[in-house]
DNA sequence: AGTGTATCCTGCAGGC
DNA sequence: TGCCTGCAGGATACAC
């Protein structure tokens, strides 16, 4: 996403912003359009699942897709989707629209120092390669939350949701239940390594459509038929072929291979 | 302090 | 056909 976004965003003025769902836009409404209404794009960025606008004001636009969210870009006009949120006209007769049908997603203006505090809030990320087995280690062995429910936490680690974080624990072998602080050290370093490629397989596939998702050309991600272990449930597992399980905990679906991924080594 | 649960919201699939 | 229930990619406020 982030990645499609560098080459076509910056240098862009925004011209107009409309608000047309108060709840998703940070400060809501008109206070959000002074905010952004003639600042110029600089850069963009990402940490965890944040998208950052940097401007040539003292903001950042952050984005956040939440579960259903969308950012689309269009020359031209394009008709506008069924549930826009928020839309930035740049100039250039570019659009840049942010749709979201559930509305957990967030267009927010923060200053810098705001998204400082926030960003101190953040775990390490998972590509960034300052992130050794060891560092990682010393993470887990703090938690005895289950494993899982640890790899959600974007306090912990950052930018991984459930769909890779089911991938990567069905590709190293490692029960969701198990608690963090449990895993030995080659398990972690599998983990680490299973994680890092769950995540590639799914940016260089374009994303995992699983029904909303979408890149800013509104083009669906490949990522879906890639998946071993989510919404598999009752599927062959592809390596042993037992049936996929599914368990509910943390207020949400884990999906696991009870063969390959044993509930304790 | 660390961990688990409820909640925000809409749409869709499946059961009856 | 239509109504009901459960579930969905995330993060956070709150309870214990």
């Amino acid at each position: 996403m982030v990645d499609a976004l560098v080459p076509r965003l910056p240098g862009h003025r925004i011209v107009r912003v409309r608000v047309r769902r108060a709840d998703v836009a940070v400060p809501s409404g008109a206070a959000l359009v002074r905010a952004l209404q003639g600042a110029r794009i600089q850069s963009v960025r990402r940490r965890a699942k944040n998208i950052l606008i940097e401007t040539d004001r003292p903001l950042i636009l952050r984005v956040h897709l939440g579960m259903t969210g969308q950012l689309l870009y269009f020359r031209g006009q394009a008709g506008r989707p069924g549930h826009t949120a928020v839309s930035l006209v740049l100039d250039g007769d570019a659009t840049l629209v942010y749709s979201d049908v559930r509305r957990f997603g967030r267009v927010e203006a923060l200053s810098s120092s705001e998204w400082r505090d926030r960003e101190s809030e953040l775990g390490p990320e998972p590509l960034d390669p300052s992130l050794t087995p060891d560092l990682l280690s010393d993470r887990l062995a703090r938690s005895e939350s289950p494993i899982r429910s640890w790899l959600l936490d974007p306090r912990q680690i950052a930018g991984i949701g459930n769909i890779y974080a089911t991938e990567a624990l069905h590709a190293a072998g490692i029960h969701p239940r198990r608690p963090a602080s449990s895993l030995d050290a080659p398990e972690v370093a599998l983990l680490l390594t299973s994680l890092r490629a769950s995540l590639r397989l799914g940016i260089d596939s374009g994303g995992t459509t699983l029904r909303d998702y979408r890149n800013i050309d509104g083009q669906q991600g490949e990522n879906a038929k890639n998946l071993r272990a989510y919404g598999r449930e009752g599927s062959a597992c592809k390596r042993c072929g037992t049936p996929i399980e599914r368990l509910t905990f943390g207020g949400r679906s884990a999906f696991l291979c009870p063969s390959c991924q044993p509930v304790q080594r």
